[in-house]
RNA sequence: GGUGCGGUAGCUCAGUCGGUAGAGCAAAGGACUGAAAAUCCUUGUGUCGGCGGUUCGAUCCCGCCCCACACCA
């Protein structure tokens, strides 16, 4: 029998994953395993820029309108989900196409993440409403407390990284520390990474093009039926915020469009930062 | 034409009681194990509009000029 093998396609955001993945999940007859946080919430659609319903009716694709804005998505809960999925595409191949710009969720799939036992929700929202109430400093105090290693050694700048700390802690006993010993897993799969890039500049002027597309398409329109659900996670999303605050008249319409694109040129950035570590395939 | 207020980093501006200057944003680089399209860190030399004058020394004071805006004619 064959060796299974996933062929992983990331890279920033427009440079054209999309596209590539539906090819070659052709030529190989194979399904598609999306990696994008923001992709597989049904309610999201014009925004993530997801695949199109002609686009998902030739290749079969998991983690993609999935999900519900309601629901909690996370990477633990991505690669479950994932490594379930991949099972079922190799009972009857040997490929499997997995695609997205999330990198924390590519890693997890590939090399797994350490068994951190699940946190009580109860402490979860408590340490959190006191964090937005008493602050940043209350944060920082209750780690030295509590977490003396995590205080020495964690991101002590970067309170979302502190507040999870500061759940485990209260959970489990434990500092998160001691939970993350960096062992990558085996896979019982062959992986072949491939990364999309492209001249920055020629990127950005796709990504600025392809907002002005969304906005023709209505993104407005989706914008303002989710505004409602503003708060949750699934919203905490390039392309809706930025109109969120253009419908809660903070700023105009043009200014939104370009902080839509802007705030897309950062993502980007960030992604090309995460994806430098693998092996790039020029796309030019 | 007159008066007033400006001209300082790609942009918006601060500042130097005269010793060649610094914030925010942008941009670039980076980190990242249950929020990851999130979150966080690092990076600031620019004829301080032009030409003269005063001064040991001018971006800062003085004069003239150019440009922008506002008001008056």
């Amino acid at each position: 029998m064959e060796e299974k093998t996933c062929i992983i396609i990331s890279g920033p955001t427009a440079v054209g994953k999309t596209a590539l993945a539906i090819e070659l999940a052709q030529q190989y007859n194979t399904q598609i395993i999306s990696a994008d946080s923001r992709q597989c919430y049904k309610e999201l659609n014009i925004g993530v820029a997801k695949p199109t319903p002609q686009q998902l009716k030739k290749v079969k694709h998991y983690f993609i309108d999935s999900h519900s804005i309601h629901e909690e998505v996370n990477v633990k809960i991505f690669e479950e989900y994932a490594l379930d999925a991949a099972a079922k595409i190799f009972t009857e191949n040997n490929i499997a196409i997995v695609v997205g710009g999330t990198g924390l969720y590519l890693k997890a799939f590939c090399e797994g993440l350490d068994e951190i036992p699940a946190t009580n929700p109860l402490i979860d929202k408590d340490i959190h409403e006191t964090f937005i109430d008493k602050g940043f400093e209350w944060l920082e105090k209750e780690l030295q407390i509590h977490d003396p290693l995590f205080f020495a050694e964690g991101e002590m700048q970067n309170s979302q990284r502190m507040l999870r700390a500061l759940q485990v802690k209260m959970s489990t006993g434990k500092s998160i520390l001691e939970f993350q010993t960096g062992i990558k897993k085996n896979r019982p799969f062959k992986i072949i990474n491939k990364v999309l890039t492209l001249p920055r500049e020629i990127l950005y002027q796709q990504i600025n093009h392809r907002v002005d597309l969304m906005m023709d398409a209505g993104l407005l329109q989706e914008a303002g039926s989710l505004y409602p659900f503003k708060h949750l996670n699934a919203l905490q999303t390039v392309g809706y915020k930025e109109l969120f605050d253009y419908l809660e008249g903070k700023i105009s319409l043009t200014i939104a469009i370009e902080n839509i694109k802007k705030n897309t040129r950062h993502f980007a950035k960030r992604q090309i930062t995460w994806f430098k570590k693998y092996q790039h395939y020029n796309l030019e």
